[in-house]
DNA sequence: TTGACACATGCCCATATGGGCATATGATTG
DNA sequence: CAATCATATGCCCATATGGGCATGTGTCAA
């Protein structure tokens, strides 16, 4: 199999650096393709092919006002992501960072476990 | 183009699920590829070329240790994530959820904006 | 009804994927 | 040195991509 669909889940869907910026674009309020197309600066077609994939995980709903039709974000759908990264917040939050600190002072105080016979990179 | 490189960024290496689970599991601890091997149920050349693409996006970083090879979390890594997802966290906590029950009290009280010609989805 | 406007689709292409399999590379032990 | 263990790479394939371009579909105005 290849890689998975855009339109698997919003982790996929949301890979797509235009896909971000759309929904950006709608959070903060409802766009039209129009809208979207002048905002991102994209051929209209490519921003209609974005939407639907991002229709299609349901991070964004739509209605018809006229010829128009205006996105809308869905934030819950973003849910999963969220939950999942928030998780790691504290790996670089200035708490953990002072944590940091404080077991390097103790290794230097302890230096036990400080074998490490050899250690490296990549 | 194609669809962009795994290796572009954390949002797309993260897009694969597996790729997810051996950060998580690396989360916990150092883990050689042996262990993911097992935790995963992967074949093992599987999980090196999975590895890689963490690599190389930094989120993993390692270190050998005799024949094996030990790699470890660079929570840092999914800052990106975390700064643009969290944002929106507020479209489903609780307290967006209460703010919308009043929006729709105050709605019934004063039916003006209601207007709505017609709404639909899609 | 006809024409213009706003979007959505269809088709074509180059590209990079995840996975399977065999094999190369490195380190350890006998 | 040879055999073995632990990983990493290479090669092959089917698949779905983002983008370009042309065209279909639905809506509104003249």
């Amino acid at each position: 199999m290849a890689r998975a669909a855009t339109t698997t889940d919003a982790f996929n869907a949301v890979s797509e650096p235009r896909r971000r910026q759309i929904i950006d674009a709608v959070a903060a309020g409802e766009r039209s393709v129009g809208d979207l197309v002048i905002l991102l600066g994209l051929p209209q077609p490519l921003v209609s092919k974005h939407l639907r994939v991002l229709r299609e995980v349901g991070l964004v709903a739509a209605r018809d006002q006229g010829r128009q039709r205006l996105y809308r974000l869905n934030g819950v759908a973003l849910k999963p992501i969220y939950d999942w990264v928030k998780d790691f917040e504290g790996l670089w939050s200035e708490r953990f960072a002072r944590m940091d600190s404080v077991l390097a002072e103790l290794a230097q105080v302890t230096p036990e476990s400080t074998q490490d016979g050899d250690h490296d990179d990549r």
